[in-house]
DNA sequence: ATTGTAGCTATGATAAACATAGTGACAAGA
DNA sequence: TCTTGTCACTATGTTTATCATAGCTACAAT
C-alpha cells in the first residue's frame, strides 16, 4: 500500500477506532488476547497470521496502550502480552461483532447445534443469546462477566491450528 | 498485500466478523452510512477516500447483504446507497467503537466541551453518555434509538471535508 | 457550445503483506 | 559435548492493495 491517508487526526470517535480496529490481524489477534492467549506462537498459530505481521501488530497495539508486554520468565527471558485497562474496554466491540455474525454470518444449517460459542452470565447463569443486556437479569454485559462455551466444530478448529 | 491468508471459511464468530470489519475503509463508509450519507461522492469526500477504494467497498459490502444499491433518479440514472437489515444491525459494533473512543481515545483537554457526539435516547430522553443500556430508562440501544449532535469541532470537520 | 454534477474507471508508483528461511538465547537429553 | 527443541522474534524477496492524478459517461442548465 502507499501512505495512506491518515485519519488520525479526525475528531469523529469511530474513525479514531478505526485507525487500530480497521485491521483483520489487529481484530484477529486481540480476539485471542481475550480468550486468554497470551504467548506470541500461540497468538500467530491459532490466527494463522506470520511471525512479521504479529509482532508489528503486537508493537502497534503496544504503542496505543491497548496491550502490554509483560516478562513470565528470566532464563530464557520470555515475554508474553496482556490486554490493559483500555484493552479489556475494547470488549464492547469484539462482543458486538461476535453478536452480529452470529446473527448473520452462517449458512442456515451451519449452526444447528446452536450458536458457534455460547455464553453465560456468571453473574445469574442465564444464556445471553446475542444480546447486549442480560436477558436473565437485564444487567449490561462486560468483559469477565461471561463465561463461553465454543461449539464443537469451532473447539476442532482450534485444535487443529495449535496441532499444525 | 499478497494474496492474505483466508479466514472466511472460520467458524469463529468474531473471525467472520474481522474479514468485512477488519478494514479502515469499510468501518469509514459504514459510519457514513449510519450517519444518512448515502451518495457516493459525499461518502468519499467525507471519509477522504479515494473513488476507486470507496467503489471497491461499496461491491464488496453489496456482495456481503450489508448495503444495497439503489436507483433515486433515472434522468440521469443514478445511484445511493442504503444499510439492509444486515447492515443496520452492525449499529451496536460501530457505537462500540464510538464508546470506546470516547472513553479512550482523546488526549485530557482534547474534549472540553463535553465527548464528540453526545447521543440522546428517543424514547426517554436521556443522554446515553457512552452505555449500552440507556442510563435513564435500563433498555438496550439499538438503531434508531439514538439522537446524535456532533460537537462543535466534529461539525467544522465535517463542514471542512464536504467543503473541499 | 460550454460548464457543471454525479458516479464512477484507468494508469502508474509505492509500500504493505505474504511465504519461506534464519537467528539468538537458552534447556534438556544422548 | 553434541544434537535437538522451544520461544520469540528478524530478514529477504515477491505479490498486490492503495494512493494520487487524471479521465470518462451521461445528462442538465446556461
Amino acid at each position: 500500500m502507499p501512505k495512506r491517508a491518515d485519519l488520525s487526526d479526525t475528531f469523529c470517535p469511530v474513525g479514531r477506532s478505526a485507525e487500530i480496529l480497521g485491521d483483520r490481524a489487529v481484530l484477529l489477534i486481540l480476539r485471542d488476547l481475550f480468550f486468554g492467549r497470551r504467548r506470541f506462537e500461540a497468538i500467530a498459530a491459532n490466527t494463522g497470521l506470520g511471525p512479521q505481521l504479529v509482532s508489528a501488530r503486537l508493537k502497534l497495539l503496544v504503542r496505543e496502550g491497548v496491550v502490554e508486554r509483560h516478562v513470565y520468565q528470566d532464563r530464557p527471558l520470555r515475554h508474553e502480552y496482556r490486554l490493559t485497562a483500555k484493552g479489556k474496554d475494547l470488549f464492547d466491540v469484539l462482543y458486538a461483532m461476535r453478536n452480529w455474525a452470529e446473527r448473520w454470518a452462517y449458512a442456515p444449517g451451519e449452526t444447528e447445534g446452536g450458536p458457534a460459542m455460547r455464553y453465560i452470565h456468571r453473574a445469574c447463569g442465564a444464556d445471553v443469546g446475542t444480546a447486549v443486556v442480560c436477558p436473565g437479569c437485564g444487567e449490561a454485559l462486560h468483559f469477565g462477566d461471561l463465561k463461553g462455551e465454543p461449539s464443537a466444530p469451532l473447539q476442532a478448529e482450534q485444535a487443529a491450528r495449535s496441532g499444525g
